[in-house]
DNA sequence: AGTGATTGTCATCTAAGATGACAATAAGCT
DNA sequence: AGCTTATTGTCATCTTAGATGACAATCACT
C-alpha cells in the first residue's frame, strides 16, 4: 500500500484526501465523458436515462432535484435526448405546467450499451486494488457523500453546492 | 457504515466508485475554491505556491509538469501571482529562454493562511469518518492515483489526461 | 379574485479548458 | 560554422460549462 505520509510522492499535496479526491474525481469524470462520447452521450445524459429507468413520468424539476442539477440545465439535457428520440415530453397528468418525461423504446438499447461503458470505466478505475478494498472504498465514499450533504447528483459540476434545490444564492 | 449495495440510497449510480469520486471530487474542488476566494487565490495559485515552497528557481515548464497542467495555463498563474508581488520571474541561470520562479517574502505569510484554509477544508471533508478510516481512505486514493498514472496535478481539471507533459494530442 | 410560489424556457454573462501559432533560444548533427 | 529540430514562454482564439436573471403559464392558498 502507498505511503500515507505522502512525503515520498514528491507532491506537497498528495497526502490530502481533498486534493486526491479532486484529482481522481476530475480524472474519473473526464475519462468517463471520453468513453461515453462515441455513443453521442455525455455523463448528464447517462444519469438522466438511469434516473428515468427507475421511474418514468417525473417532471423535469423532480429529475433535476434528484440529480442535483439546476432545472435550467435539465432543459438542455431533455432537449438533446428528445431530439435523438430517446425520451419524450408528455403532458403531466396532474400539473399542466410540468412535463412528464418518458423513455422511448430505442432508449433501452442505448442505455444498455452506456451501462457497459460505465462498467468498463469502473473496472479500469479500480483495477489497482482488490475486491475487499473496493468495497471498503465505496463504503467510505458513500459515507463522505452523505455527510457532506451531497445530493444524488450527476457527474457534471455541482450547481452551486449541495442541497441546491430550485436555486440558491451564496 | 453505508450500504455498499447502494440500492438503498435511491440513486442508481451511488454504488459506483467512479461516480462517487466524480461527485466528491467536484464538491471538494468547488468548496476549496470557495474557501480560498477570500484570500484572492484559486486552487492553482495555492498549488503553485506549495510547489515553489519546495524548490524555488524552477522554470515554468518544470512547474507545469510537476503540477500536471499545461504550460499555457502556467503563464496565467505566474502572471497573477507576480502581479500580486508573491512571486517573481528571474533570469534562469542556465537557460535564457526560461524564467526562474522565486517566492517573495510576502508569499510565505499568505501561504501560511492558505494552508490553514486547506487544513480546515480537509478536516471538514473528513469530519464524518474516524482517524483510521481517514488514513486508509487516503492510502486507497493514493494507490488509485498512482495506478491511473495521474501526475501530481493541481485541483483544476486535467489538461487532457494523465502523463500530459509538454502537450498531447488525443 | 388575488397573492405568492413553482415549472419550464430562454438569454446572457462569466470562467475554464483546449488548441494553434509565434519569436527567442537551446541542443544536436554534419 | 551552419543547419535542423526541439523547447520555452507568450498570446490569441475557440469551444464548453456553469451561474444568473428574467418571463409566461400554471398552481396553491386564502
Amino acid at each position: 500500500m502507498a505511503d500515507v505520509t505522502a512525503r515520498a510522492t514528491g507532491h506537497p499535496l498528495a497526502g490530502r484526501a481533498s486534493f486526491l479526491l479532486s484529482q481522481l474525481g476530475a480524472y474519473s469524470a473526464h475519462e468517463f465523458a471520453k468513453r461515453l462520447a462515441p455513443l453521442g452521450m455525455r455523463p448528464g445524459h447517462f444519469g438522466l436515462l438511469m434516473h428515468l429507468s427507475r421511474g418514468e413520468g417525473q417532471s423535469q424539476q423532480r429529475l433535476a432535484d434528484a440529480m442535483g442539477i439546476h432545472r435550467n440545465v435539465m432543459v438542455g439535457l431533455v432537449d438533446e435526448l428528445e431530439d435523438r428520440g430517446l425520451i419524450e415530453r408528455r403532458r403531466h397528468p396532474a400539473d399542466r405546467r410540468a412535463h412528464a418525461i418518458h423513455l422511448t423504446g430505442t432508449a433501452h438499447d442505448l442505455l444498455g450499451r452506456a451501462q457497459r461503458v460505465a462498467d468498463e470505466h469502473e473496472a479500469e478505475l479500480l483495477a489497482g486494488i482488490g475486491e475487499d478494498d473496493r468495497t471498503y472504498l465505496i463504503a467510505l465514499l458513500q459515507h463522505l457523500a452523505e455527510h457532506t450533504g451531497l445530493p444524488s447528483g450527476v457527474h457534471p459540476g455541482l450547481n452551486d453546492n449541495p442541497l441546491s434545490t430550485t436555486s440558491r444564492r451564496c
